[in-house]
DNA sequence: GGCTGATCATAG
DNA sequence: CTATGATCAGCC
């Protein structure tokens, strides 16, 4: 079954809302669609599957997104207390060509200007097909939360372009961390190390932190 | 390999 | 119990 795009923000946020209460087996039977009984080899299922009955386009080619609202969706897993499972992918980091980008014109800026936060039952003794979807947030970065992203990014680039790849580690920055981002550890992507030479080093990503998401979450909780 | 979607597994 | 580092799948 083919789902419409949504044609504007309105329209989208009905629908995420319609989802809200309803369990993934509930929902997913009704696109006629089957449920995993594990994520192991299904990590991103939950996401595909709420793209996919909110009228995004996942997969195949990518023509059809909600880039036309400027809107990026993501669920995320929370517990009892409705507090996320887990850290939230923000995107690839550029290891290479960071010359000249600052925070207003970096990718990790762009998608988190606008966010549709779907919260879902994440507790892992929850049998999938049970898991609760919650109310979606529509959110935009306060002024003191684009101030913390845009220091932590500056710092974790700094170390990127500095090349100074074995400093880096998921400790660093308080709200947005570096991890590695790959199919596994021997994945390889370019870089400059710290002399300049080109390198063949582990993928990174930039990946928000519980505790600012968690924020997120319980501010808009009512 | 790069990018999308993420969760898994275990050290501490 | 939590966070870090590792890993899984599909498309281009």
């Amino acid at each position: 079954m083919v789902i419409s795009v949504p044609n504007s923000l309105n329209e989208l946020l009905t629908r995420a809302n319609y989802l809200s209460g309803y369990s993934i087996s509930t929902v997913a039977d009704a696109f006629n669609l089957s449920v995993p009984a594990d994520l192991k080899r299904h990590k991103g299922w939950i996401g595909n599957f709420i793209e996919h009955v909110l009228g995004a386009d996942a997969g195949s080619k990518a023509i059809q997104d909600f880039t036309e609202l400027k809107i990026e969706l993501k669920t995320i897993p929370v517990n009892d207390k409705y507090f996320p499972l887990e850290t939230t992918f923000v995107s690839l980091a550029p290891l290479t060509g960071n010359v000249g980008v600052t925070w207003d014109t970096s990718h990790v800026r762009n998608k988190l200007q606008r966010v549709l936060w779907m919260p879902i039952q994440g507790n892992r003794d929850i049998p999938i097909k049970d898991r609760l979807i919650g109310k979606p947030i529509l959110w935009e970065p306060s002024l003191q939360e684009s101030i913390t992203l845009k220091k932590d990014w500056e710092e974790l680039t700094e170390l990127i372009t500095l090349g100074q790849f074995d400093k880096i580690n998921a400790a660093i920055g308080e709200v947005l961390q570096l991890r590695p981002k790959g199919a596994n550890r021997k994945s390889r992507t370019h870089a400059y190390d710290s002399s300049g030479k080109l390198i063949n080093t582990l993928p990174l990503g930039f990946y928000l932190r519980t505790g600012f998401t968690g924020n997120i979450l319980q501010k808009n909780k009512m």
